[in-house]
DNA sequence: AATGAATGAGTTTTCATTCAT
DNA sequence: TATGAATGAAAACTCATTCAT
C-alpha cells in the first residue's frame, strides 16, 4: 500500500535497523528554552540534510548549524537516528496536514473535481521540499520510521477509500480496496515524477497537463 | 520521466556527488584472470550490499568476501563508489534486457494484451533481486550513475512511445509524450508497490487481479 | 602495613592523583535539610557504584538518583572524587565501628579466645558490603583517601599491638611490630578471600573451619 | 581460593562485563611486522597503564606511544579492553613462570625449605613490576580476564596441595585443602603488602625477618 | 539555595585508501 | 601484479562541570 507521499516503504524485507539507541526524544522539552534547543536541532538537521547529504551530517555539523553544542544534542537526541527520525515525523506531519485538508473539503465532490484536487494537492506536497523529502525518504528504512509512515499510508488508503465508498454509485463495480489502492499508487507516482523532474523548472501549463491526465486516467479507472 | 523500474532518480536537483574518485574501473579487464576478479568484486559488493547494508559495507570486508585483497580491488577499482557504480550497472542491464525483450514480443500486439505484458514484466523486473534494488536506490544519488539511469529511462520511454505511435489508430487522440510519461509511471509504479509490499509473500490471485485492474487502468486511459 | 580490611593501598607508590579538585564537601551540612541532602547524595553513590559500577557512576545519574539536581550535588561536594571519598569514608567509618568494639571486648580475653574473635570480627566487616567494598579498593588510589586508609591501618595495628603487649607473657619472644604485622596480614588475607570467594554462598560451617583453621595459624605463631 | 599472587578477584559477584566487544587478538600476527607491531602495542600500553593511570589510558595515546598509528591498534586488538588483557596475560605468564619453576625446584625439600623458598618466590613475584600489578589488579574484573586469573589460581593451588600431599608425613592432621588455602592466603598477603608498602625501600634485613617469620607462621601450622 | 540546560574537550572506534614488500 | 599492514581523518557519543535563571 502507498501513500500520495513517496515515502512509501511499506516493505518489510528491510534488515530491521539494530534498534541500540532508542528513537523518541528524551525529555519532553517542556521549558521554553529547550523548546528552542529542539527546534533548532531538527532545523538544522533538516538544512544539514538538505545541503550536504547523510553521510556530510554529522552531529558536531548539526550541532554547530543549530548555534547549539553537540552535548545539548545529545541531552534531547540520544543518537543521530533520533534527530533524523524528528525530522521525517515534521515533514511528515506537513504533509498529512495537506492531505487531510483536501480529503475533507472534497468529502462532497463528484469524483471528477475530486481526484483532480487530490492529484493537485499530492504534486504540492511533493513540492513543500522536494529536496529534504528524497534525503528523508532514503533514510526512512534506518529509522525505525517504517511503522509511521506505513500509519500515514493506512491513513490515506482509509481516508480514499471512504470517500469512494460514499461515491459508489458514480461508479463500476470494483473491488473498493484494490480501487484504493490502484488510485493511490497512481497518483502518488505521477506527482513523485512531476516533482522530481525539476520540480520548480516545470512550466505550470505542463503541470496543468499532467493533471489533467492523470485526472482522466483515474476517472477513466474509476467509473 | 520515469521508467518501468524503480531506480527513477531522474532528477536533477541533487547536488552532484563531488566526484572526487573516477567512477569507471581502471583496467579493461581483458585477462580472463583479471576479469574473474573483477567479477568476484562486483558480486561481492552485490551480496554484502543485501546483507549488511551500504554503511556497512566496507571495502575491506567486500575484498575478503572477494577472496581478494583490498590492494587488489584498487587495482581495478579506482573508489568504492565505482564498485557501487558497477553493481548498478549489472542490475541495470538485467533489468534493461527484460524491458528491452518484452517490447520486442509486444510489437505486433494489441494494446491491451501489451500493456498486460507490459505490466507483467516490469513486476518481474521489480522481483529480480529486491533488496537489492533498495539498496541501490537508495545509492544511486551518491554515486555517479544518475545520468546512466536516466539513459535508461529515456531509452524506455523511446521504446514505449514508439509502440504506441505504432498504435495510434487504437488510441484517442493523446499527446504522445504525455501518453508514454503517464503510462510508465503508472506502471512502474504498481509495480514497485507491488513487489516492495511483501514482495515473495504476495499470492499469485492478489497479483493477477493487480496485473488485471492495472492493465484495465492503462488500456482505459489510451483508448 | 595492612589491616583488617582490605582496602589496604598503603603504598606509596601511586603517583599522586593530581588533586585539581579538592576532595572534602563544601560546607559543613550544618542545617538539616542540607544533611538530608549530602547524606542522599553519599547514599546515591554508593548504590550507582554497586549497581553500575563507577564507569557508569556519572555525577548526573547519581544527583537523579539522590532526587537531587546536579546543581546541587556540587553544591555540596566539589567534585566527583570528593563524593566517592565521602563514601570511602563512610564505609571505613563502619568497618571500623566493627573493629574497634571487638578490640574493646577482647581487652581481657585470652590469646586464643582474642584471635578467634578478632578473625570472626574481620570476616564480618568484610561482608557488610563486599561489591560496595570491592568498587571502593579499585578506587582508592584515584581518590586522595590512601592518606586515610593508611590511618585506619595504623589506628588497628597500634590496638592489636597495645593487645599483644599486655599479653606478652602468653607469647614466644617475637618482635611485637614484626608479629603484628603478621597477624594483621594473615588475619585479614583470610577474611578477604573467604568473603570474595562467593561471600553469601559460603557454608557456616566451611566458615567455622576457616576461623579454626585461621586461629590456629596465628595462635600457633604468637605462642 | 587466592594464589601467591594478588590478582586474586576470584569472586563471581562481579557484574559480569558485557562482552560486547571480543577480547582476543584479531589475527594471529603471524608475519614479523605484525608481530612487532603488536608487541609494541602491549608494551606501549604497560606504560602507560603504569605511568598514568587506567583513564588516561587513551587508545589514541597507547598508539602514539607506540609509535603506531589508532587503526593499526585497532587492527589487532578489537577494544581498549583486549589491550589490557593482553598486559594482563603477559603479566601472569610472567609470574606463573616464576612460580612453577620454583614448585619444581621445591619438590623433594623438607616443608620447613620448601615454604621459605615459596615466601621468597611469592615477594619476587609482586616485585616484578609492582605499579603495573596494582593497575592491573583494579582493571581485572573489568576485562574479563577472571576466568584466566582463576585458572592460575586453581593451579597453584593444585601444585601445592601435591606437594604437601607428598610431604604429609611430616605434617599433623589437616584437610589438605584447608591447609592449601590457608597457606596460599597467608604467603600470598605477605608478600602483597611486602612489596606495596614501598617495595624497593624496603631493606634487605626487613625482608629477612619478614621471610623468617612467614615462614615460621606457616611451618608452625603445618606441623 | 536549587535547578537543569548548556558546554566542549576528550574518548572509542571505523574505514577508504596507500604503499612497501 | 598481488598482498595486507599501516594510516589518520573523521564520526558518534559521554560526562564532569558551569552558570543563568
Amino acid at each position: 500500500m502507498r501513500a500520495f507521499t513517496r515515502f512509501s516503504y511499506s516493505h518489510s524485507d528491510h534488515k530491521a535497523v539494530a534498534r541500540k539507541p532508542p528513537t523518541k526524544p528524551r525529555k519532553n522539552a517542556s521549558q521554553a528554552r529547550s523548546r528552542a534547543t529542539v527546534d533548532a536541532l531538527v532545523e538544522a538537521t533538516a538544512r544539514v540534510l538538505v545541503r550536504e547529504g547523510f553521510e556530510k551530517a554529522s552531529t558536531n555539523r548539526i550541532a554547530e548549524i543549530a548555534g547549539v553544542s553537540v552535548g545539548s544534542l545529545y541531552q534531547y537526541f540520544p543518537s543521530k537516528e533520533a534527530l533524523v527520525a524528528a525530522v521525517i515525523d515534521r515533514h511528515n506531519e506537513e504533509i498529512m496536514g495537506l492531505v487531510r485538508t483536501a480529503l475533507i473539503e472534497v468529502a462532497d465532490l463528484p469524483i471528477d473535481k475530486a481526484v483532480r484536487k487530490l492529484v493537485t494537492v499530492a504534486i504540492e506536497a511533493h513540492r513543500i521540499n522536494p529536496k529534504l523529502h528524497r534525503v528523508l525518504a532514503e533514510q526512512i528504512p534506518r529509522t525505525g520510521q517504517l511503522r509511521d509512515v506505513e500509519a500515514y499510508n493506512r491513513e490515506i488508503h482509509a481516508l480514499v477509500r471512504a470517500y469512494l465508498e460514499s461515491r459508489r454509485k458514480e461508479m463500476r463495480k470494483v473491488d473498493l480496496d484494490v480501487a484504493t489502492l490502484i488510485c493511490v499508487s497512481t497518483i502518488e507516482a505521477v506527482a513523485h515524477n512531476t516533482v522530481l523532474n525539476g520540480a520548480e523548472m516545470l512550466s505550470e501549463k505542463i503541470v496543468k497537463v499532467l493533471v489533467d491526465e492523470t485526472t482522466r486516467l483515474v476517472v477513466g479507472y474509476l467509473k
